[in-house]
DNA sequence: CATATTTAGTTCGAATTCGTAATATTCGGA
DNA sequence: TCCGAATATTACGAATTCGAACTAAATATG
């Protein structure tokens, strides 16, 4: 049954943020911070609310986590050319260096994982995730 | 690449945590009581190390979170027959009753998700998320 | 043009989770 | 029997996340 898939999901989640936490040397930064700054390498200059949609964080909890990533002077806040309520993030030259470090990490996982399954399976597994997001927002997880 | 499959998984984690908050009427849980109430009604009294293993809680949260669910009467700790160190969770007839809308709201997700993937899919999701906490466990996450 | 609605983001207090250390009890092996 | 490992709790401050109210700017509506 899918009930099973639901917790297994939450639990593998728990498990990237124990693998994140035992990265040597640590990587300083907690999970919600690593996943921005691979996205935000990855994704380049980004309004919030791409990022807010990219991992439905709430935007409180949002603020605070760009808080402390700027804190850190990792990210830097910027205007928005053409949407003077929006704010552009983009990584200053400290934080892709950190972004870099979070990105092997990553990588590191995906190796251990790629040598366990096919390039098919963990496409046809990205492909039901996506699925699994539709279907929870459509049912009711609009934010 | 593999990292985006990581931030998908946190991303659809998240999705599922809204779909629950949004479920009519509310459930009165959050995600880690309504996942606990669900794992104990599909296992049966358990003792918290498997619930522990399960969700890959802090032990200290774990404890939080059982500390609720016993307050509002839907568990008890009870002795564990066979080792006297541990402690079984049972739920109460009401915790059952709470349980059973848990399962209620995470069946009309399995039913949404299963409307748009074959079981042949979900079963190679299930087999993946697996690899990945193997692989997240091996590679440093061992808590 | 004036007003209402929507959208983007922040603020702040409360609830939750975490990290760590200390304690107690029991199990299992040498 | 004795000692190390395992199970779980407690305590408590710190860090994180959340919910609701709020500001400001853009957009829609009449």
């Amino acid at each position: 049954m899918s009930l099973d898939l639901i917790l297994q999901l939450h639990r593998a989640t728990h498990r990237v943020g124990l693998f994140l936490a035992a990265w040597e040397p640590p990587l300083g930064v907690n999970q919600a911070e690593a996943h921005i700054l691979a996205f935000l390498a990855q994704a380049g200059p980004s309004p919030i609310g791409a990022v807010h949609r990219a991992f439905a964080h709430k935007r409180s909890t949002l603020t605070g986590v760009l808080d402390r990533l700027e804190a850190k002077g990792w990210l830097a806040r910027e205007a928005h050319p053409e949407d003077r309520r929006s704010t552009m993030l983009r990584l200053t030259p400290k934080g892709v260096k950190q972004a870099t470090r979070v990105k092997e990490a990553l990588a590191a996982l995906g190796q251990a994982l790629a040598e366990e399954l096919s390039p098919h399976a963990l496409a046809a597994t990205s492909r039901c995730l996506e699925a699994l997001e539709h279907a929870a927002e459509r049912a009711g997880g609009g934010d």
